[in-house]
DNA sequence: GCCGTTTTCGGCCCGACTGTTTTCAGTCG
């Protein structure tokens, strides 16, 4: 049983005794536990084992959470929601995710109507009964009814790399406008997340309407879902491309807010969120007697600050916070602390050290590649070609690959400004074997040992297979640690404290491999893997020059997880760099 | 259900917008 399984157990728990019509900061309790649990870098069951009192050391957790946990974690279940689960029916849950239908219209839904399924839902939206009842009319019966169709997409997530460029494009259109003073995007895409579900926009100006309008008749907005007198919310077309592994096309909803210009930093706090950073930070206002909202800091009438977000922090006695630590994990701790992190960027990075070239699946050559890696200021990088298992990219055996590096070294010797490294991304096989022999290896400058086959193994095997890497003293880096795939296609199960502890233990470092919807290290692993003093190394895994300009979506994830420069490995000096390596 | 320089009770962030209302509850972010 996993930390992120319990978490789920809670938030199903929290849907549920929302139905039931429970007390609502007793189901926010399960929520902020579910989130406590879903950041935190060690297991459950090992703090269990450790010492059980430490459970309720943990920020949002009690006497009787901590018990909850504990009896999951020795039965399996949570009672409480197993009960409710055989009560209501899980249809009645999906309900749930109807954008506009919130639990009070659910339950009304299930206890008056006795509806028990979508279909049952659809069937008295058509017969026009949901409009009899008391506090529903026929807009709710329209909401239901599109809302239906839209729930398969309902919870689909976009790749930051494909909205950034949406929304930031956006933003400079709206940057044009006469009326319009400041624009800044918010919201996930301003903390960059990983994947984003709507979009945020925050604009000032003393009269909002052109900027409304211009949102409003955008050739790719398809309609206006909320149109108030400071606020607009609008779905685009759908865009391409999107984010679902089966291409599925989606459609963005994009939140539109204007304020007056004084308000530019309260307002831009509030809309960059998160929701739960942003419920701290008003606590935090309300004990210094003070409130705060989109429009400023208050002591009562008086603005206290409200122009900027750093004199917003500042008049909470913080720091300004990255947006990109804005998720009430640890950056409130951090910032009482004055440990606030200089964040890793993208001009830090000095080498990169995967990719690929023709003799592969590469489309660039080992001059190309070597050529494109100067040119964006790379001072030295590695070849990584793939291994023979890998057949359907053209695989190199030891013969081939001996040859390879020869070549490498051969072009090599022209260029006295970069580094580069004779290299190979090397397959864990499914038997717990490397896809090379030793001799072979210990020939290579540089190590990428990776799985790409039987993903599906259980637990056990992979995470053995993860160890024989770790143990093979040729071995640098565990390159793509997962096969994770944001979306549907999940990646390897894999008992990461074990493979970590055991990277620590034998100087193995871990990839965060910078390809947008593969960003192996999520950033709670990656925040792990630096409090655990292993180096990461971020890499583009590129198959052609172009590929390395996907290191900005690494330095994003990386960011995100609070590393700094000195927590990633190739910011180094080559020299530094080669010293690092066991 | 959690939490405590108002600590074992009584709080728990705050405002915009919509639909069904006649002053507000529900939903959302």
């Amino acid at each position: 049983m996993n930390n992120a399984k319990i978490a789920d157990q809670f938030d199903q728990l929290a849907d549920l005794l929302e139905l039931e019509g429970a007390n609502a900061f007793r189901v926010r309790a399960y929520r902020n536990a579910s989130r406590t649990i879903e950041g935190l870098s060690e297991s459950l069951a090992s703090i269990v084992e450790d010492d059980p009192a430490q459970l309720q050391e943990l920020q949002g957790i009690g006497k009787d959470l901590a018990e909850k946990i504990e009896a999951i974690l020795s039965t399996g279940e949570l009672r409480q929601l197993e009960e409710l689960k055989a009560k209501i029916p899980a249809d009645v849950v999906r309900m749930l995710r109807i954008p506009g239908i919130g639990p009070k219209k659910v339950a009304t839904l299930y206890h008056d109507l006795k509806i028990t399924s979508l279909e049952l839902l659809k069937h008295a939206a058509e017969e026009g009964k949901i409009s009899e009842l008391k506090g529903f009319g026929k807009k709710t019966e329209q909401i239901i009814l599109e809302g239906l169709e839209q729930l398969e997409q309902a919870g689909v997530r976009m790749y930051l790399a494909d909205a950034k460029p949406f929304v930031d494009a956006i933003a400079d259109q709206l940057r044009k406008l006469k009326s319009v003073d400041q624009v800044s995007v918010a919201g996930s895409v301003r903390r960059l997340k990983e994947t984003v579900g709507d979009l945020d926009m925050l604009a000032t100006a003393d009269d909002p309407t052109e900027a409304m309008d211009y949102l409003a008749n955008h050739p790719l907005t398809e309609n206006v879902i909320a149109r108030g007198e400071t606020k607009q919310r609008v779905r685009f077309q759908p865009l391409s491309p999107c984010m679902t592994p089966d291409g599925n096309r989606i459609s963005l909803e994009m939140d539109l807010r204007v304020v007056p210009k004084e308000s530019f930093g309260a307002a831009l706090q509030y809309f960059t969120g998160s929701k739960e950073h942003n419920i701290v930070t008003r606590r935090l206002a309300k004990e210094r007697d003070l409130k705060l909202n989109e429009y400023g800091l208050f002591h009562g009438e008086d603005p206290k600050a409200a122009a900027t977000e750093e004199e917003v922090y500042e008049a909470l006695d913080l720091p300004w916070i990255p947006p990109e630590l804005r998720e009430n994990r640890r950056e409130f701790i951090a910032a009482e602390n004055g440990r606030i992190p200089d964040l890793l960027e993208v001009s830090d990075i000095r080498g990169d050290l995967h990719m690929h070239t023709t003799a592969t699946d590469g489309t660039a050559t080992i001059e190309q590649m070597i050529e494109g890696a100067r040119e964006r200021g790379h001072k030295y990088i590695a070849i990584t070609d793939h291994s023979k298992r890998v057949t359907m990219a053209n695989g190199l055996d030891a013969d081939r690959l001996r040859a390879h590096w020869e070549e490498i070294r051969k072009i090599r010797e022209h260029y006295s400004d970069i580094e580069v490294y004779c290299g190979i991304e090397c397959d864990i096989l499914e038997d717990a074997t490397l896809d090379l022999p030793d001799d072979v290896l210990a020939e290579a400058d540089w190590v990428i040992a990776v799985l790409h086959y039987g993903l599906k193994q259980p637990r056990e095997q992979i995470t053995k297979r993860l160890l024989t890497a770790i143990e093979n003293p040729h071995v640098h880096m565990l390159g793509h640690l997962s096969g994770r795939l944001i979306g549907k296609r999940p990646g390897a199960d894999v008992d990461y404290e074990t493979i970590f502890q055991a990277a620590a233990d034998h100087g193995v470092m871990l990839e965060l491999n910078a390809h947008p919807s593969r960003l192996d290290l999520d950033d709670i692993r990656a925040a792990q893997a630096k409090e655990m003093g292993i180096p990461i190394v971020i890499n583009t895994d590129a198959h052609s020059t172009a590929g390395f300009d996907l290191m900005q979506w690494g330095v994003y994830q990386a960011r995100r997880a609070g590393l700094t420069k000195k927590d990633v490995a190739n910011t180094r000096t080559a020299k530094q760099f080669l010293k690092m390596l066991r």
